[in-house]
DNA sequence: CATAATATCCCATGGTATCCCATTAAGGGT
DNA sequence: ACCCTTAATGGGATACCATGGGATATTATG
């Protein structure tokens, strides 16, 4: 049960380096996974990252489509192509490559957002703006997920 | 079937730490959690916090979405991002987050309420506050679930 | 091939979390 | 009523982590 959760925020220092959260380290190690993989998000301003679990997730993602077909060629150039896997240091630091700066926006702090098999990078205030969203979103979810369970029960009852 | 049950107020020390509840403890111990897992609730000032059962229902709130959807990056933002693993030291005890202290309001008391596969943190006065309002609708509720049985079950007898 | 530029290693430091032990209080059994 | 166990709490000592920066290796460039 060793799963990307919580949030951190950290500095960059003047080399450009940042500490990868040292829970999340432990269980990249555990995953046994030597560089951090890094896959732009298609919508966001966030980066998703993570070792095995990412990479099985995308593998996943992509093998119900036929190799040489137009979707997978598509899908493999966003979400392997503009990929990269971060060199980490001996003290756990990842430097960010300008890719992933222009993409999130990041300057001088970054946020790491667990979910679970992965983890995301953000410019702190833009996770900001994105979170208040999300929970506002998630609060009308579960509504409609409810909503939508309390009729199947009821249509069973009726049966 | 061990589950979480009764309510119990402990204090928060100098440093931040307060004990979780011994009957507690030892539901967490007998799951094999290390580390608890605390979720805000999405709607009240209150922490959701358990060891495996909790993470389960949430994974499997999570399963039925698709990775790399919206809903997906929504739900798991709110349920695991803004979610922590505390550490449990040796004592049985942890520190809140400042976090958690924010969402709940906690300064120096905390109260732990039994939910039977999970457990809520709150600030005891807002929990005060809170019970009288939750016993009132569970009045008005069980009203009209026990109307709502009494018409099913003379349609059942129409029938 | 030389030299600059960059990346990685290695060590130091301050702040905080965790360990470990002591004290106090509250049952439970005899 | 008394001991014995268990739980909650307090605090000093220790370990860990994020961060900074000098030293060394690696790569790029003229």
């Amino acid at each position: 049960m060793d799963d990307f959760v919580s949030n951190y925020v950290n500095r960059l220092d003047s080399k450009g380096r940042v500490s990868i959260p040292a829970p999340y380290r432990q269980i990249l190690a555990r995953e046994g996974t030597e560089g951090l993989f890094c896959s732009p998000s298609m919508d966001r301003a966030a980066v998703d990252a993570g070792g095995h679990g990412l990479r099985k997730a995308i593998d996943e993602y992509l093998e119900p489509f036929d190799v040489f077909t137009e979707e997978r060629e598509i899908l493999a150039t966003a979400l392997l192509g503009e990929s990269e896997s971060l060199k980490i240091d001996k003290d756990g630091r990842v430097v960010l490559s300008e890719k992933i700066k222009a993409h999130t926006g990041i300057t001088d702090s970054v946020v790491f957002v667990g979910h679970g098999y992965k983890f995301q990078i953000w410019q702190p205030e833009k996770y900001e703006a994105f979170k208040v969203e999300a929970a506002k979103e998630a609060i009308a979810l579960r509504k409609s997920l409810s909503a939508r369970r309390q009729a199947l029960r009821q249509a069973g009852e009726g049966a």
